[in-house]
DNA sequence: AGCACGCCGACT
DNA sequence: GTCGGCGTGCTC
């Protein structure tokens, strides 16, 4: 076996991959991302080394490959703890132990910049040219030129003297023993709060703010260690409890981790907890790159960081006494990792907490199905805020009835309800959102008179049209020709439902000619900053409506919206998805959330076609419990998870043909283990995409009440496939309780 | 980065 | 000769 090693030289020449070979005594113990120690160079010297692959063969001259020579033990406690997660992830989410290793244990790609060095001269402008003159006499070029170029500029970069001037170190050296010249290091590292100087504000808890903060604190003290699911509505003050749950962690000398939606972290959230928590709090967003993100990691295993945020990747963090570990908005898909293993961090955090003796705080105005059912078994301790912490109301929400809308003639996307209240905001110089709920849109088929939506008679979940015009179910492969009149009324003015933010950004502007119109979707966001442009253009009232899809719900607090427009609550809701409802509450909610945080109530207008639908009434009456029943009332009629548990296994290949005859032995050899057991195989079907760069996809699904029944499955599934050589042009993967069909 | 090697001018 | 200073090339 050889092992890919960075070593841990500063020098850009040595940046790049040395392959050494394994001791059969490390076999076992040695993975990616460890610190080795290693021969090095024409002296061998010791030298730290970190793994970042392991391979069975080597393409260097297999003369020259020299072997590690140990593991370094600094740190190992650490690593170990992680190491077993990562067995823990494995098993429980499928993939092989190197794919869970290097999502677990972060890896060095590149050796990481050294702090900026100058080179300083000593003397003073006499005794340097002195100086000079000896060096030019002597014929010694190398410090005449140093020397010259100082008196020029007294300092100079380390870089530019060694690159530019091409001086080596030697000289350097040999200038600093004369006293001519020093060598220093400078740290470059900025921390915003020193510039904005720590001044805590004492914040005043509201009751509730204050129950939920006691009750964390006595039992953490207690000794106590429990997942708390936090149900706050927008505005309760969710993040100052994080901050005094943390305070209390902390205090006791331990760490804890914040995993955030990448896209709700605002500078103003970031200032909160460096104004609390100082330089020992360590931000991680995807702007740093892969060796920021490392330096980051190190620092935290060094102990000079108690709190890191971050998103899904931060839950890693190799902290020597890890406390508490928060999760902000909870609900959020992007908690679901999309690669091998495809964990979730939600699951991942409660085992992590549970392995090392931390709380975990799962936080949300609107908790995920899952959390909520096991808060209500009792595997979650549930914390509620019930009102807004700053006495402002909740928004007044009303539906309107788009298939009204048509049979009185109005065939605009705006309500004729919407377009009065847009008039009268305009005219009050307050702001307005329009929100298109465009999430996971594909294809289905709807009656714009009756509201009627094709199903799936087996799964309950909308039919997708192809583009061979047949409508296909996602889950089972049920097909059916696709419908010209609705099943339901009869009515010809049934199809797919088409509508994008470009179109109504033109349609706003027609209808108010003299209103600014802001636009936010894919499209406007593509470039750097310019989602962070567009937010902060509407927060200062450069416009009076800002048009987008669900990331303008997110995060952001606008004092001046009163009024909050859902173009079409629909389009979510009949997602081909079995968590399709549950999504359409949350955006519903969250996008009520975002009127009337300021001083004046706000509104809310949700233009539908399913006005009764229950998704849509439960979340215009704010009505989280009401959902939650229905919904779970649904999921455990059709064993959808939480109640039951699916596992999808995703299988691709470039021979189509080859698929189908790999996924139907799968089958019968999936339908033979699930024999013994309460799983149903169901399946193969063609996935919302079906072929991605000419790479075909089918997918088969299996349920069981049982997570373990599934892990089994899959332990067999993995044996199988690996004895048969038949799947090894076949990419096969498992996605347990999947966030969507992908 | 740190080391060896080879080249060059200067001094014994 | 040979020594100090300097530039180059190599490291699994």
């Amino acid at each position: 076996m050889f092992a890919d090693i960075i070593v841990d030289i500063q020098h850009e020449k040595l940046d790049k991959i040395f392959q050494y070979r394994i001791p059969e005594r490390l076999e076992a113990e040695l993975w990616p991302g460890m610190e080795v120690i290693v021969p090095f160079g024409k002296a061998d010297r010791r030298t730290k080394g970190y793994v970042t692959a392991l391979s069975e063969t080597c393409d260097y001259d297999l003369s020259k490959v020299k072997e590690i020579e140990d593991i370094s033990r600094e740190g190992v406690a650490i690593e170990a703890k992680l190491i077993a997660l990562a067995a823990w992830m494995k098993e429980h989410y499928g993939g092989t132990m190197i794919q869970a290793l290097k999502t677990v244990l972060p890896i060095r790609q590149k050796e990481n910049a050294r702090v900026k060095r100058r080179v300083r001269l000593l003397l003073s402008e006499e005794e340097g040219k002195e100086k000079l003159a000896f060096y030019l006499e002597k014929n010694q070029k190398a410090r005449a030129r140093l020397l010259a170029a100082l008196l020029d500029d007294p300092v100079l970069e380390y870089e530019l003297v060694t690159k530019k001037l091409n001086i080596t170190l030697n000289v350097i050296r040999a200038l600093e023993e004369q006293g001519v010249i020093v060598l220093e290091e400078k740290q470059v590292y900025r921390n915003p709060v020193k510039e904005t100087e720590q001044k805590r504000q004492e914040i005043i808890f509201t009751e509730e703010q204050q129950n939920v903060i006691g009750r964390f604190r006595q039992d953490y003290r207690e000794g106590k260690r429990y997942t708390y699911l936090l149900y706050g509505v927008t505005g309760s003050g969710k993040t100052e409890v994080y901050m005094e749950m943390i305070r209390t962690v902390v205090e006791m000398g331990k760490q804890a981790i914040v995993l955030i939606p990448e896209i709700a972290l605002t500078y103003q959230t970031v200032m909160r907890f460096y104004r609390c928590f100082g330089d020992r709090v360590s931000i991680m967003n995807s702007r740093l790159s892969a060796g920021e993100r490392y330096d980051q990691m190190m620092r935290a295993k060094a102990g000079e960081v108690d709190v890191m945020i971050g998103p899904r990747s931060a839950l890693f963090t190799p902290f020597p006494d890890l406390g508490l570990i928060v999760i902000d908005e909870e609900h959020e898909p992007t908690y679901k990792s999309e690669q091998v293993p495809r964990y979730h961090a939600r699951e991942t955090a409660v085992k992590r907490a549970q392995m090392e003796g931390a709380g975990v705080v799962l936080g949300s105005a609107t908790p995920s199905l899952e959390a909520m059912y096991r808060a209500k078994r009792g595997e979650y301790v549930l914390l509620e805020m019930r009102n807004r912490s700053r006495m402002q109301q909740m928004a007044q929400a009303e539906i309107v009835d788009l298939r009204q809308e048509l049979r009185e003639g109005n065939r605009s996307i705006l309500s004729r309800r919407l377009q009065e209240l847009m008039a009268d905001r305009l005219e009050r110089k307050e702001q307005i959102m329009l929100f298109l709920n465009r999430r996971g849109y594909s294809g289905f088929i709807s009656c714009r008179e009756c509201g009627h939506v094709v199903k799936c008679p087996h799964c309950s979940v909308s039919l997708s049209v192809h583009r061979d015009g047949r409508m296909v179910c996602h889950y089972c492969g049920y097909i059916q020709p696709k419908v010209t009149v609705c099943p339901e009324c009869g009515s010809r003015h049934i199809g797919e439902f088409r509508a994008g933010t470009q179109q109504i950004e033109e349609i706003v502007k027609e209808m108010f000619p003299e209103a600014r119109v802001l636009r936010m979707d894919m499209d406007t966001t593509r470039q750097k900053d310019s989602y962070e442009k567009i937010l902060s253009a509407f927060s200062n009232e450069e416009a009076d409506i800002l048009v987008g899809t669900q990331m303008i719900v997110k995060g952001h607090d606008f004092p001046n919206v009163t009024l909050v427009g859902v173009l079409a609550a629909d389009m979510s809701l009949y997602t081909d998805d079995y968590r399709s409802g549950e999504r359409t509450f949350q955006l519903l909610t969250q996008a009520a959330g975002r009127a009337g945080r300021g001083e004046r109530p706000g509104q809310v207008v949700i233009q539908t076609y399913s006005p009764e639908h229950y998704a849509v009434v439960t979340a215009a009456a704010q009505d989280y419990e009401a959902f939650y029943e229905e919904e779970i009332r649904y999921r455990d009629l059709m064993g959808y998870p939480p109640v039951e548990n699916l596992m999808a296994v995703l299988v691709s290949c470039g021979d189509e043909a080859l698929l189908e005859k790999g996924c139907h032995y799968l089958k019968e050899y999936a339908l033979r283990v699930a024999r013994q057991t309460e799983a149903a195989v169901i399946g193969p079907a063609s996935p919302g995409v079906d072929k991605i760069k000419d790479i075909y996809r089918r997918v088969l699904y299996i349920k069981a009440p049982e997570y373990d029944t599934l892990t089994g499955i899959k332990d067999r599934l993995e044996q199988y496939i690996d004895l048969n050589s038949g799947f090894d042009k076949m990419r096969i993967q498992f996605d347990f309780n999947p966030m969507g069909i992908s």
